[in-house]
DNA sequence: TCCTTTGTTCTATTTTTAATATAACAGATT
DNA sequence: AATCTGTTATATTAAAAATAGAACAAAGGA
């Protein structure tokens, strides 16, 4: 799983790595009850500090992604078809769909582009 | 156009600024054309600094969505159907999307989802 | 059992960003 | 002429992000 940092980006660091650990496991690259490299490991891959990737699977737990096991490591949940979070979803999309409708878009237009991205994400 | 500002969130004030006067628009609060209130004024009613709400409302002029003249103001602009903007529209819809499908959504799930909250963006 | 690795916790420092506070400027608006 | 506008500048404070180093106690492998 290989994760590039930028280090101008405005995103902060801990997040570029979220991100970038959501959409290596959409598109099939870890699968669920794969472990995470520990997170002194993946500092030194990626020249950050522990701490900052430490922050980022915390964030990756607290989002139902992973399951951190206390002095032990780190391992990629199953879905759980009963706990969508839905409520959360909704609001991360709400302002991108806002936006792209103040700019002007109709629906069938973002529902395409929702469609394409999936599909991206999905293929292997 | 009224504007609740969380000071405890995360999301930076002009971040919440931002994302509500987009909403505001979708919603059809304010349309194309209209004048936004002077940074000043806008800052004194929310209650914080008039720095604040210049920043969000260069961030609304980076996003297209409205023009600022200069020593003047700023209006929102009409939709131009030629500039979707597609490219970043794409980016922010993807690390949504990559969450809702690690978390076990149906492709299915996720359309109705977004097409709900297009349907309610655009009810009056 | 011993040794290494694990996440955890703690303190500390540095850097960057966000937010506020004033002030002054020059064009626009009335 | 007087006011209002966004702009620019400087400064300060507050918060967040990132780094650094150390120590701990449980887990896991040899």
């Amino acid at each position: 799983m290989i994760i590039q940092i930028e280090p101008l980006s405005d995103i902060p660091i801990y997040t570029q790595i979220t991100n970038q650990m959501i959409e290596g496991i959409a598109r099939g690259y870890m699968k669920p009850g794969d472990s995470l490299p520990s997170v002194r490991t993946f500092a030194a891959d990626l020249g950050v500090n522990m701490h900052t990737v430490n922050k980022s699977y915390h964030e990756l737990e607290k989002k139902g992604i992973i399951s951190i096991i206390p002095k032990s490591g780190a391992i990629i949940n199953s879905p759980d078809k009963t706990e969508m979070h839905i409520k959360r979803i909704t609001e991360e999309f709400k302002p991108v769909i806002a936006e792209a409708l103040v700019l002007g878009w109709e629906k069938e237009q973002i529902q395409e582009l929702v469609m394409s991205i999936m599909i991206d994400l999905k293929k292997e």
